[in-house]
Formats: structure tokens, sequence, C-alpha cells
DNA sequence: CTGAAAGCGCTAACAT
DNA sequence: ATGTTAGCGCTTTCAG
């Protein structure tokens, strides 16, 4: 390279140096450094990866960007770049082709590792992609928890749905309820409501396993997370006082506060005259007037597992025989909005 | 490499026979592809970059996962893929180290272009790195206007934010109103703020030039975008109907459907009993109860226009003499929720 | 139509 | 303490 020239030394000194080899004198470093800098010399990646070490980079796979994954990356950007990797996020928008052929670049250019988040983790697309992750021996973690885990290919963490909403169920028991009442958004359109469809049929099963009843009534559904909750508020506060649930557990950060700014807005109190559990909301966010007491999944710490294992994987150089699979915790976090009868 | 000696041909065969070379017989084309799957072979896209042609990667440059940002970068990833690049998103989270230290890596990585929506298009640093990517002749397109749009050494995309608040004050004059309320999150907390507070500052610039008068009271602020709308709801059903403004003007697309379900749920009915005007609500977004009149960006178009103006520049291999400035168009797409006085 | 050989820009083992 | 040299896995002339 001209630098090397510049500078009146060799090639592998010049690479040498600016990696602060101390093999290299000092003044013969600054010297290159001067060079260099003045040259605006810039190192190539390609062709250091080529050559020594590996990228230093992970695939991030993710659906979209929901504001629930923001927080797990931004956390598992700040654990890579300590550890000096890079990340690679890429978009699948729910499509599983797109999902393949983005994990498929990222193997041919060298991905050390990849954090998946699937758009579907039980499709056989799915499953044949990580065969062939698995084949490639390109270490793997999979966001959110597959359903035949004992032939999952790589290590899993994420939530189990039905015991995170159970925290709940079992905190609003121990509090006094037993009317109560469920909010989603189930009817959303699209991929969006897949969740919160089936976060309605966990909660239905738990109400029969706690043996508690649910009405009809008592299911209060919308088609967006983002403001329907003061369609909630609204339809309840049009049913007669007496048939009121004593709580709402609402299944969405957004729902759950949106419900509990519409209902204060029209004058029902929290949790005076009626109680609201949230779930999901991370414990920093703003409130709104009430603080809210919610079913708090750790998304950082979900990150912290995420990356932790894909390194132990990426250091070992060898395929685990064993996978692990992590289960996020979740706690109630208790602000004021449940009331205890 | 294996493939070739197992195919029994020479390496480069199997090179150009894998890109489907003319020059290679298709017999022999066939059994290099037979092995090379058999074999679970994978071209070194490294390997290929640093050899041959380029990367053919796009750096993305985003701050973070915004809602705003989602449909630009799902149009971009479509369109860049059609050319047969990849879109490779990176997040600096509002922070102008991590963006600094992230556009160098696209440049060591040798991105052929990079899309650019800065933390701080008015800042030092902002300048100075859109300097150095001129310097290493990187093509760049910023989204968002830069201040200083003589000086700017690239391509830029973005929305007058101005003018844009101005189609909406334009389209409500000419229904007859003047009694015009503005509804902002500009006490949202951090950078998230920003922009809520630069629109209302352009929009009390627009009053001024409009020559209307906007009293404090009709200064509609709230700490939150995503349900603020209800505690701007509720604060306006709390003041003597006689002073209400015929209209509201919500600068941001979350703070316009709130504002509108507040209202609704508490009784007040739009148009009927007060108009609103939304900013930046995707037209194919749902609307809740009343399709709602917006100034709607065209943030697809947005897209659409920094991918051209990238790859143009990308194309043509040398460094423009001069640098495009597009404002994206916005236009009033037209619901039920502003009536004609 | 296919093989041989040079080289992309760097790293790392070996030689001086 | 620095220079030499052989690759990394591929593309691309240029010969055969």
């Amino acid at each position: 390279m001209d630098v090397a020239r510049e500078a009146d030394v060799d090639y592998s000194t010049v690479s040498l140096a600016l990696r602060g080899n101390p093999r290299i004198r000092v003044s013969t470093r600054a010297k290159i450094e001067a060079v260099a800098k003045k040259m605006g010399y810039m190192p190539n990646q390609l062709a250091r990866s080529l050559s020594g070490g590996g990228t230093r980079v992970i695939g991030i796979m993710l659906t979209d960007m929901q504001r629930f994954l923001a927080d797990p990356l931004e956390e598992m950007q700040s654990l890579g770049e300590k550890a000096g990797y890079t990340l690679a996020p890429h978009f699948s928008w729910w499509n599983e082709d797109r999902e393949r052929n983005g994990l498929r670049k990222f193997c041919e250019s060298c991905a050390e590792g990849i954090v998946w988040a699937p758009a579907n983790g039980q499709s056989e697309k799915f499953v044949a992609m990580m065969k062939e992750l698995h084949h490639f021996h390109i270490p793997t973690v999979v966001l959110g928890l597959v359903t035949d885990r004992k032939n999952a290919f790589c290590h899993q963490v994420g939530v189990d749905m039905k015991k995170a909403l159970r925290v709940g169920f079992e905190y609003l028991l121990e509090k006094g309820h037993r009317r109560i009442a469920i909010a989603t958004a189930a009817e959303m359109a699209g991929m969006r409501g897949v969740l919160h469809r089936k976060r309605l049929e966990l909660a239905q099963e738990l109400f029969r396993e706690f043996g508690l009843s649910l009405s009809p009534e008592n299911i209060l559904n919308t088609t967006d997370n983002e403001h329907g909750g003061i369609d909630i508020a609204f339809s309840l506060v049009n049913r007669p006082r007496k048939n009121w649930p004593t709580v709402i557990y609402a299944f969405d950060d957004l729902l759950s506060r949106g419900l509990a700014k519409g209902l204060n807005a029209m004058q029902v109190f929290i949790p005076k005259d009626i109680s609201i559990l949230g779930y999901d909301v991370a414990p920093d966010e703003p409130m709104g007037p009430i603080p809210l007491t919610t079913v708090c999944i750790e998304t950082r710490i979900l990150a912290q597992w995420a990356i932790e294992a894909l390194f132990s994987e990426i250091k070992q150089k060898i395929a685990p025989d064993s996978y692990q699979y992590l289960e996020v915790p979740c706690r109630v976090v208790e602000g004021k909005s449940v009331a205890k009868l």
C-alpha cells in the first residue's frame, strides 16, 4: 500500500503498527500513524476478515421495527460493541422468503453468529432454515421459544407467555380479585394480531385452570393496541357499574396505558373504581397519571442472555452437544393501579 | 476448492459455472451445480467482493426504530433488492459517536453507498462526518434536510417541515377556519421531542405570517404522543365550549388519532363539534371511527428518491459536481374530520 | 470450451 | 525490531 511506501517501511509493518502490536517500535508506529492519518488511510475490512480472524459481525434477523424489539436490539448492540463485534440487523417484514435470503446472506458474508427472531417459529420453512444454519456450523440463538424444543439445533431465549400471564393471574388472585376482565388487541389485522390472539387463548386456558369464569363481556377486545384503550374504556363506561369486573388485565403495554388514561379521562378512577394490571410494560416508561402495576418481561435480560449464549458458542468453536432453552424471567412490578380487595 | 476437485474441473470453471456464465457448457454446469448442491457449497462473499466487483451493500444509518422510519426502510429494502443490493441498517440510537463509528464501519467494509438519517443534521460532528464520507468518495444520501444546503457534499431528500405545515394551514383557511388550535407532543422528553418542538416553533411563525392569532390556551401541549391525545381531549372538554377553537391541527399521527378517539369517547363529535386536521398520517392506516383529514407526507416517495439518487451516483462512479436537494411532496388527504365553515 | 496464473488488501508465520 | 512470503477464496484476464 501507499502508506508503507510513504513511511518507508514494509507493508506488514504498517499492518502491525496500526493494530498496536508491541513488536513495532513506538517511534516507528508514531510515524506510520501520522502518515496513515495524513493519507486518510482506512483498512479494508473485507481483506482483513478474509485473511486473518473473522468478520466480527453478528447477524440479527428481525421481523420488523416493532417497539418491543428496540430495547433488546439496543442492548445487544451495546454488548456486542463491548466485545468488539458489529451487529448487522436485517428485517424480514414477516416474510419467510426474505428471512431465508437474509440469513443466507449472513452465512455468505461470514457472520460469526446469528440472533434470529423468526417470523414464524413453527413453520416448515423455519425448521428447514434452522437445519441449514446448523449444517453450516454457524452459531445461532433463536429469540422466542420454538414449539418443538427437543429438536432445536440452537439455543433459544424467550418468554413462556403462559407462565408470564399466569404470574399476573396469581398476583390478582392474591389481591382478592375474582371478577377479572382481559383486554387484548386480538382483532388487530395481520401478523401483528397473532401474538394478541395467542395471549387471549392462553388466558382462556388459565381461567379454566384457576377455576375462574370468564364471561364473554369481560373479554374486552379491540382492533388497535395504540388507541384501543379508549374504545375499551368507552365500552366499559357504558355498562352498568355493578356488572363491572374488579380488574382489567391488559395484555399489551400500549393498551394498558391507553386504557388507564382513557378511564381517567372519563372520570373512572384507578384503582378506586377499577383496577388495571398491565403486561409487557417496561418499568421505566412514563405511565401516565397512575403508575401501573404490570407483569414486566425483562427484555434487556433477554438480550443479555441471547448475546451471552451466542458468544459462548462462538468461542467454543464446536457445536455444543446440548442446546440451552432459556426462559426470560418476568415479575410483577407494583405501581398503584391494582387495589387489594 | 473441493467442489472443483469433486467435479473434476478447474476452480475457475466452478466460479464461472455457478454464476451462469454462458462460456461453460450446459452439461458441465449441470454437473458442477449438482456437486455444489450436494456439498452444500456457499460462495464466500468476502472473497467475492475483494476480488471482483463490489460488495453490493448499501449502508443505512438510522437513529432508532421509530415507526416513521419503518415504511421508508422497507421500501428502500425492496428497491435495493430489486437492483441486487443488500441493505445494512445500523442504529445510532441518537448518539453521534455511535453514528460516526457505524458510518466508518460502512466505509471499512466497502459499502457502495450510504443513506443517512442523521441524529442531528446541524452539528459540527455531522458536518465533519459528511466531509469524511465525501473524501472517501462514498456516495451518500442524507434523509432530512440539512441546514446549510449550499455546502452539502451529498444529495439530500427530505421534508420541508414549514412548507408541509403551511399546506395544512392553507387548507384550513380555505375551509373557513380562523380559530385554530395546535396539538403537539413538544413536552416529550429527550430527542424524541425535538421534532415536535421544531414543529411548534414553525407553526407559530406560520400563524404570524398568516396574520392569525394563537392564544396560549390553543397550544395544546402534551408529554406523550402515544396517549397524549386523551390528555388534550380531556383538557378541551373542561373548557367552556364557546372558547373552543373550530379546529385542532395535530402535528403527529399518533396524537391526531388518539385525539379523535378521545374526543369521540367524551361525546365530542368530529367534525360536528370540532374539526381535526392530522399531519404525517399514512393514508392507509386505520383511522379509528372518523376518517381523518391529514397532511400526508409521502414517505415511500422519500425512500424511492433516496435510492434513485444514490444509485445514480453509484453508477456514475465519479462525484457529481452538484448535489440534488429533493423535497418530498406532501398533500392534504381528505377524510371527514374537517368541517367547512 | 476449459485450465493456468495473477491479484484483490490484508494477516501471520517465518526469516533476517 | 523489521522485512519476506505465503496464503485467505474468489474473479478475471490470457492461454491452450
